[in-house]
DNA sequence: TGATCCATGTAAGCCGTTACATGATTGG
DNA sequence: CCAATCATGTAACGGCTTACATGGATCA
């Protein structure tokens, strides 16, 4: 049961980097990946958590125990080893992976001379909000967090929030102009 | 073979927003997604498109002709239809599904100080490269696109690249100082 | 002469989501 | 009293990537 550890899953790789912080059990980092600052990484579910720790363990990169609770189901908690960090820190130095973006909101961005207006002011208007939360969700962050890394990645993160929200503010209008401009007959509308 | 069409998947939302815009075959829709002005939605491979080409012609969504070539493999030149039209159009109208965005970078950065200096050059090294390539591709792109909406999704892209070059070059020497800080034993090292 | 472009498709397999199963405790 | 939180796991299913199979034409 000791591979040599043939380099590991998204998911895995996103475990063994906040066991390296401490330990933790498989709902924390769930809530670490959603609501941390491991967002940006990956956004793994428990169906994918569960079964990567067992295979951690099962080649030895974590260790866990269990902690019997009363009233509470007992939780597994992990602590990474040695060769975990050793496993971490190597796929870590090999040169990293595309950065990947996906907006589905620019999709509509582009189709808008086609969809209409309240379609587009809508997707426009629930972009905004998601930015805005996520600048405060970024800010609140900021103030709990001392290593000058975090606070690097952190400092990305809100500057690009930023301008995006700059781009949406300044060009919302035009878009909305655009909208329904091309005659589609009448669209999904019932 | 008509069912109520019960939504769209990423890729066979791409293909009919591809279509949208004229006829393609299966490899000039793959070409589009990785090159063209789509990128930003779903990159999408062979093994997606044919069978979501096959199930849209299915559902009558798309038309198919066969042009036969003397010399090459013949191939299917897909059209949309207005059912397919109406599709695209309805499920560009319900909201839209968040951005993402997933940065294995940044992961690198957040354990800076924990990696060697030379891991860290490189990596923001290779992340700027492709920046600055995206950048002129986007570039490119400008120069040949009329209608407003694609101008608009391109000068968002250039917005974001912009200011994450910005903050690349302007910080980039704080993350290099504060690459191998953390004693770590020694690392991946052979 | 060897890589790349054109061009389609299938099959196996991975990786992950969703839904299910279970159940006490705490907070509004 | 109802919802959410804490807590772990399994099973089914889905969607996409990778590799395979095929092969002439063009370009360096």
């Amino acid at each position: 049961m000791e591979h040599p550890a043939e380099s590991l899953s998204p998911v895995a790789t996103l475990c063994l980097a906040i066991l390296h912080h401490g330990e933790a059990t498989g709902y924390e980092i769930k809530k670490l990946s959603v609501e941390g600052d491991f967002s940006y990484f990956v956004d793994a579910s428990f169906g994918a958590i569960y079964p990567a720790l067992a295979r951690l363990a099962n080649e030895e990169l974590v260790t866990q125990r269990e902690e019997v609770q009363s009233g509470r189901p007992s939780r597994k908690v992990y602590q990474i080893t040695e060769r975990g960090r050793r496993a971490l820190l190597a796929a870590l130095s090999e040169p990293p992976g595309a950065d990947v973006y996906r907006s589905p909101f620019l999709l509509v961005a582009k189709f808008a001379p086609h969809l209409p207006r309240a379609v587009v002011e809508s997707a426009l208007g629930e972009r905004r909000r998601r930015i805005l939360a996520d600048l405060a969700h970024l800010e609140e962050l900021e103030g709990r967090h001392g290593d000058a890394a975090s606070r690097w990645i952190l400092g990305y993160g809100r500057a690009c929030l930023s301008s995006d929200l700059a781009y949406l503010d300044a060009n919302a209008p035009a878009l909305v102009a655009a909208a329904g401009s091309a005659g589609d007959g009448r669209l999904a509308a019932e």
